[in-house]
DNA sequence: TACTATTTGCAACCGAGTTGCACAAACTTT
DNA sequence: AAAGTTTGTGCAACTCGGTTGCAAATAGTA
């Protein structure tokens, strides 16, 4: 349907279905991550696993990334454009106190770490907890 | 009875019961972080709740911290000696993909990063996942 | 059209974490 | 010491996020 959104889902090599499309559509409206109980009370009539299995396949693809914010549930955000989830790629998150919403840092990267002898690092969650902008 | 032990939880106000010095003397003879099921794991007997209230404790008085290392289990390991929890006494932590162990990197604290205008920082979770020294 | 691969819906399940409650142990006050 | 009070423990039940097997539906292919 909407082009920009199929157009996405091609360029990560994800078969636009109507389940897929809606999802992708709402993650793209959030300014913060979202988790998948809240993508059940968004999608009141879809079922768990499908969106579940939605998540999976668009991380798997590269189209978002999931944020362990410590909350109890994972977090997901669309990647930026260009984005491999490399370690380079990555940036912090910032999670609120009060509002609890999660906050991509993209303008934030991880920074780089010094690691003992013989440790050889594959990714970083880094994730500060404090109060957003909005609460304060 | 050990007063090593003793020492350590009268430091941090905590009463030492039974249950209490043997949860803190397993957890003094770790290497890396330990989670609640392996506790479990490893005081067959013990009642999980106990156990669960034991960490509880001693994560209240600051005698230990925890890590959301991202494995579904929340990890728990020593605090040193005058820590605080306060974001200065920080550090980062490692957890391996092959081995699963959580390792505190004591020795580098977690890096100061320059937050948005009008956020405010608490606290700060850096994991770093990767190869440890043992597997690689 | 017939066949095959992928996606979806449903139900059941798992495991970490959490809570209420009754009993036990420790500590206080008389 | 006895009685009363606070704190800790054990058991059972429960919540909730996440995950899986399987069958029906849908899409893609020959
Ligand atoms: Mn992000
Ligand atoms: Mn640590
Ligand atoms: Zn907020
Ligand atoms: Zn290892």
């Amino acid at each position: 349907m909407d082009n920009e959104l199929d157009t996405k889902l091609h360029n990560r090599d994800i078969k636009p279905t109507a389940m897929r499309q809606l999802v992708l559509e709402v993650l793209t409206e959030q300014t913060t991550a979202i988790s998948l109980p809240e993508l059940e009370n968004i999608f009141h009539n879809a079922d768990k696993s499908t969106l579940y299995r939605t998540l999976k396949t668009f991380e798997e693809k590269k189209l978002i990334h999931s944020i362990d914010d410590g909350s109890g549930s994972m977090k997901y955000a669309l990647c930026q454009e260009k984005c491999d989830c490399l370690p380079q790629d990555l940036h912090v998150h910032f999670v609120c106190s009060i509002c609890q919403k999660t906050f991509c840092l993209n303008e934030i990267p991880v920074p780089t770490i010094n690691l003992p002898i013989d440790f050889t690092l594959e990714s970083v969650n880094m994730v500060i907890k404090g109060i957003c902008s909005n609460c304060n």
